[in-house]
DNA sequence: ATCACCTGTTTAGCCTGAAC
DNA sequence: GTTCAGGCTAAACAGGTGAT
């Protein structure tokens, strides 16, 4: 079970999903008002809310600084603040009372939302606001919190149909990766054809070579991981960085293979194939490292983030996932691969006709 | 009118003690 | 043991005041 208090990683993931925190801000009601584009929140207005003590939130931000920063907590002061303390007079008094959210309303005479003469007010925006939710004890934070996992779990349904297996086919980059890789598998089968003997097990030995080079996992153990069907194609599951990372392998060694049994003369043996594999990894290491380095740490996060599933032998490289990730794959921009294949339908069309 | 200083308010940070 | 409330102080700041 998530407990949203104690990992960092969990809360920055609901934080960076957009879509999520639209619909909790929908959902739960906690209105604040809009400046600089963004929904702002006193120190005040969270402490009502979470029916906790001023200071109680003031705790929580002296040890939790950096993150209640980075979800959009700052101090306002100067101009800012004027602007600020304008913005709350002229819709406390403009707006009529009963559509001033409770949050706004000037609750208790002695405890302003930020007192006309405050030098300095700190403030939330609603990112912010979520984030002290996730970190406070109080009931109110509590019901917050399973409302919260609540709504991402169901915006995490409505957006992928109930399947995140496929996930991974969601963002633009993934239909040209998979169209490349697909040519340079080619290459790469051709060439265990051509310069290997003959031996049923060479394409997935060496396949297998090459997944475990670059994730550290067989394509039976990542099938286990992902709860793969046999039926189910592995590749079809993966992100365009890994596709591409994929594609460069399989270029690299088919190239290669071709030159070490060109020098020789002759085909190679499965067994020398697997030698020359490992020079191809140690040779080429320095150069993959970055790469792989990336591969690993987006599939072990996003796989995490969005499929619930974690990838043990790449466990120190979950991260948070970023919001442009989360854009990436859930927001508007990603959609389906039928639907980007029927986007795509003329461009397809005009290759056929060549 | 301008400058330096004073005053009141708020936050940050540290500590203690009560309640669960 | 953990969580929350409250006391205290230093520092930041806006707005006042009063001397020049």
């Amino acid at each position: 079970m998530t407990d949203l208090t104690n990992s960092f990683l969990h809360r920055k993931n609901i934080l960076n999903n957009n879509a999520a925190v639209q619909e909790i801000y929908k959902q739960i009601g906690f209105l604040g008002v809009k400046f600089d584009g963004k929904y702002r929140f006193t120190k005040q207005q969270l402490a009502y809310f979470f029916e906790v003590d001023v200071r109680t939130i003031d705790r929580l931000l002296e040890d939790n600084k950096d993150e209640l920063a980075a979800s959009g907590y700052e101090v306002f002061t100067g101009v800012r603040l004027r602007l600020l303390k304008d913005l709350y007079t002229s819709i406390v008094t403009i707006d009529d009372e009963d559509d001033i959210n409770v949050g706004l309303i000037n609750h208790d005479a002695d405890n302003e939302i930020i007192g006309s003469k405050a030098s300095s007010a700190g403030v939330f925006t609603y990112k912010g606001f979520l984030n002290v939710g996730m970190l406070l004890n109080s009931d109110k934070a509590k019901s917050l919190r399973s409302a919260i996992l609540d709504i991402v779990i169901d915006v995490l349904n409505t957006k992928l149909g109930g399947n995140a297996k496929y996930i991974n086919q969601r963002e633009e980059e993934f239909l040209p990766s998979a169209i490349r890789e697909y040519n340079y598998r080619q290459e790469f089968t051709n060439a265990l054809d051509f310069y290997i003997t003959d031996n049923k097990f060479k394409y997935s030995q060496l396949t297998d070579k090459i997944y475990k080079s670059i994730f550290k996992e067989a394509a039976k153990e990542y099938r286990q991981i992902l709860k793969l069907s046999s039926s189910e194609s592995v590749r079809s599951t993966m992100y365009s960085e890994v596709l591409d990372l994929i594609a460069s392998y399989e270029n690299g060694f088919a190239d290669f293979l071709r030159k070490k049994s060109e020098k020789a003369e002759r085909k190679l043996s499965l067994s020398e194939a697997h030698l020359i594999f490992s020079d191809f990894e140690e040779m080429t290491e320095a150069i993959y490292k970055p790469s792989k380095e990336k591969a690993r740490s987006i599939m072990a996060s996003r796989d995490m983030a969005f499929r619930d599933a974690l990838h043990e032998k790449l466990k120190e490289y979950v991260r948070e996932v970023s919001s442009d990730d989360f854009n990436k794959f859930l927001g508007e921009k990603s959609i389906s691969l039928e639907e980007r294949l029927l986007e795509n339908k003329d461009v397809f069309l005009r290759l056929k006709d060549r």
